[in-house]
DNA sequence: ACTCACACTGAATCCGTAC
DNA sequence: AGTACGGATTCAGTGTGAG
C-alpha cells in the first residue's frame, strides 16, 4: 500500500492490506454513536457532506470499534500507539474495548482537549472538553519528551539550587565547606501536562471546510510530535475531511487517510492540495503556540516586532513599522542554509520591489572568506542573540588579558 | 439519623439508615483502584493515618461500588444528584456502573478538575487531572445555573447583539425594517464550564491535615454550590478528613459524614470544630496575578533558548544549556528601567551564587555617560535586536560618505 | 512473565521573614 | 503598612531491581 494517499474504503478492509509492524502512530476518530444522521452543507451552500452513525445498537457499534482496533494493533510497531479520539456518550464503553485489545497496562494518558465554546442553553455545565485515550502497544513505546515553562508561582532558587537531606531526614538547599549555595543541574522545564488547552476551530476560520467534527491541525500536531518523528507513518482510519493527514504531511512524517465516503476523500485530496492553516490572531497568541513556522524563527519575529508570513524561501516576515515608507522585509538564515544562501534568496525575493532596508538574521558561524562576499549586497545582516551569545562564552573561555 | 455529624461505620450500612428521598447530594469519592497503600504522617508525625486501595479484582471492586450506588440512589431525593469522583485506571468501569444505577439519560456531565502539580520521573505526559461524574436521579435534578466571564476574545457584537435564522437556516444578526441592528436580551456571560481549574492542595497549606488523598475545600464548595441551596442535605459516604463536611458547613448545608475509620472521624471531627479553609493569593487572584511578562519578553527568551522565570525582579531566566557547568541567567532591560537599573537589579539576585556569565539585554539606546557605568560590573550587555534595527535605520536615514 | 518494597523524582506554592 | 523573596514539604508520584 502506497503511503501520503488517501484511500476511499471499509476500515477494516483498508488496514487489512496494510503490512504487520508498520505503523508508528494510529489515530483513531470514529464516528460518534449519537443515533442521528450528521450532515452540514459547505458555506456556498454548493454541497452536502454526510456520514451516517446510526448503528442499531450500541453493541453493534462496539463490535466494530474491536474489529478496528485490532486491525490496528496488528499494523503498529512495537514502539508505536494509537490515539483514540472519541464522544462523550459513549466514550467509557469505546475504553472498556480498548483495554480489552491493548490491554490496561498499555494505557498511557486520558489527554482531556479543553476548549472555550459558545454556550447552549443546557441545563447544567457547558461541555467544554473531549477526551483522548493514549495506548501504546507496548512499554517500549516512541515518547518524545518536551518540556513547557514553570508556573508563574515557582520561585527561582527552587528552579536553580540545589538539595540534601538532613540527618532528621528534612530537605534543605546545599551548602559547600563555606557555606555557599550549591547550584543544581540544568533543568529542561515542566514535562507536558495531559490536559491540553487547544482554541476549538472558529466557525468562520479558514480552516473550516464545511465537514463535521473536524478537529483543530493543531491538535493533531501536538499529537504526532510527541509519540513520532520525521518519515515515521501516521494512519487514520476514519480521516473524514484529513485533518491528521494535513497536519502529519506539514510536520514531515507520512501518512494513509482512509475514509467510506467519496466526498469525504475528494475533500481530504483537496485540502491537501492547499494545505490552509490556521493562522488566527487566536491561535497565534494561544498559551502555547503550535505553528508552523519554526517556534524559533517565531520567537525571533516577535522580539523584533515583525509579521510573520508563510511559504516563501525568501522571506520569512516584515517589521511591523516601515522604513521611508516601505515595508522591511527579514529573512532568517535557516538550518540547512550558508549565509550567502540566505542572501541569495532574500535578493530573489526582492527582485523588482524597491525596499529601503532589507535584513537578515544570521543564525550560525561562518568562516570569514565567505563572509566577505555580503559586501556585494546592500543587505543588512545582523547576527542573532543566540550567536552573540555564543560568542561571548568563547571569548569567556579563552582568557583575556584583564 | 441526625445530621451534621459524622459516623463510624460500613458505607453501605450506614446508609441503609437513611431515609429514602432525603438527601440533596452525594459526593462519592471512593477508594480507587490503585492497588496501593496509602499513608500520610501529620506534620508534628504525632499520627499516621492509612488505608489501603487494594482489591481482589476488579469486578469485587466494582460490585461493591455498584452496592453503594443503589443505596445512594435510594436516598436521593427525585431533584437529587451524586458526584463520583474517581481515577484515570477505572474511571470507565466505574461510569458503566453508574449508568447501569443510574441509568445514561441522567448523566449530566464529566467534570474535569485539572491543576498544575509538581512532577516526577514519567515516561509520558504528566498527569494533572481527575474526572468527577455528574449523575442525577431524574431529569428534575436542581441546578443553580451560575455565570463566568466572557473569553477575551470574544467579539463584543455577539454579547450585545441578537440573532434569527434565514430561510435556509443560518444564523445572522438581527435587524430591524430599516436595517438597524437589533441589541439582544440581556446576557447573563458563559455558563460553568465542565473543566475547573483549581489548585492541587499544596504541600505546605495549613489546610492540611496529614490524611492521604485530601481534597481542596474549594473543590467541594463549587459542587455543593452548584447543586444545592441553603439547608440542604449533604451525604459523604466516605467522608475521609471530612473535607466535604468542612464545605458543606461553611455554606450552611447540612451534611452526614460517613467513614469505616475511626481515625478518619476523629480527625474529621476536629476539623470541623477549627474549620481551616486556606486562605491562598492563587486561589483568590488567579494566576494572573502572578504573570510579569510580557510577549515581547518572552519572545526574546524563546529566542536564545532560556527558560522563563517569574517572581524575582532581577532576572528573567535561564539559559537552557548550562555554560562551565553553571546556570546563566538572563535579565531583559524592563521598559522603565535605565540600563543601570537592570544591571543592579540582576547583580542584586545573584548575590551569593556563582555564576560564570550573566547577560542583560539592553532594550533602549540610552546615553554613553551611563554607558561607563557598566564596566564596573562583570555582567555581559548584548544589544536586543530590535534596538540594533534601530540603528541601522538611524545609519541608513543620515547618509554616509558612499 | 509477574509482584513488591525501596529509592528516587522535582516543581508548585503557602508561609515566614526581611526589606 | 505592604511587597518581595527565600525555604521546605509533598507525592490517588514513578522507576527499578530482587525474588
Amino acid at each position: 500500500m502506497e503511503v501520503n494517499r488517501i484511500y476511499k474504503g471499509n476500515c477494516i478492509n483498508k488496514l487489512t492490506e496494510l503490512e504487520s509492524n508498520s505503523v508508528d502512530l494510529v489515530y483513531f476518530d470514529p464516528p460518534f454513536f449519537t443515533q442521528k444522521k450528521h450532515s452540514l452543507v459547505t458555506r456556498d451552500e454548493s454541497k452536502k457532506y454526510e456520514f451516517s452513525d446510526s448503528w442499531d445498537s450500541l453493541n453493534d457499534y462496539l463490535d466494530l470499534i474491536e474489529a478496528c482496533l485490532i486491525e490496528c494493533k496488528r499494523v503498529l510497531k512495537e514502539t508505536g500507539s494509537v490515539f483514540l479520539h472519541c464522544d462523550k456518550v459513549a466514550s467509557h464503553y469505546i475504553r472498556v474495548t480498548l483495554d480489552k485489545v491493548f490491554g490496561m497496562k498499555n494505557f498511557q494518558s486520558e489527554i482531556i482537549w479543553s476548549y472555550k465554546r459558545w454556550s447552549n442553553s443546557k441545563k447544567g455545565l457547558l461541555n467544554s472538553h473531549q477526551n483522548i485515550y493514549f495506548y501504546s502497544k507496548s512499554k517500549h513505546f516512541k515518547f518524545n519528551q518536551y518540556y513547557t515553562n514553570y508556573a508563574s508561582t515557582t520561585n527561582i532558587d527552587q528552579i536553580l539550587q540545589d538539595r540534601k537531606k538532613t540527618a532528621k531526614g528534612k530537605s534543605i538547599y546545599k551548602t559547600d565547606e563555606d557555606g555557599n549555595i550549591v547550584l543544581g543541574k540544568e533543568k529542561k522545564g515542566v514535562p507536558l501536562s495531559d490536559t491540553w488547552e487547544i482554541p476549538y476551530l472558529n466557525p468562520k476560520a479558514k480552516e473550516r471546510v464545511g465537514y463535521p467534527t473536524q478537529k483543530p491541525v493543531l491538535l493533531l500536531k501536538e499529537i504526532i510530535k510527541i509519540v513520532t518523528d520525521k518519515g515515521d507513518l501516521v494512519v487514520d482510519p476514519f480521516c473524514g475531511s484529513g485533518t491528521t493527514c494535513v497536519a502529519a504531511k506539514s510536520m514531515d512524517r507520512n501518512f494513509i487517510g482512509i475514509d467510506a465516503s467519496q466526498d469525504a476523500v475528494e475533500l481530504a485530496n483537496r485540502r491537501l492540495e492547499e494545505m490552509i492553516i490556521t493562522d488566527s490572531a487566536l491561535l497565534n497568541k494561544g498559551y502555547n503556540s503550535y505553528l508552523e513556522k519554526s517556534e524559533y524563527e517565531m520567537a525571533i519575529l516577535k522580539s523584533i516586532d515583525a509579521l510573520p508570513v508563510q511559504r516563501n524561501s525568501g522571506i520569512d516576515g516584515f517589521l511591523r513599522k516601515h522604513f521611508n515608507e516601505k515595508p522591511v522585509p527579514v529573512k532568517i538564515q535557516g538550518k540547512r542554509e550558508t549565509l550567502n544562501d540566505a542572501i541569495e534568496k532574500l535578493e530573489k525575493s526582492c527582485q523588482g520591489k524597491e525596499f529601503e532596508l532589507k535584513i537578515v538574521i544570521q543564525t550560525r558561524k561562518e568562516s570569514r572568506g565567505n563572509r566577505l562576499f555580503e559586501l556585494e549586497s546592500d543587505i543588512e545582516i545582523i547576527q542573532s542573540q543566540e550567536l552573540i551569545i555564543e560568542e561571548l562564552k568563547e571569548k569567556s573561555t579563552v582568557p583575556n588579558n584583564v
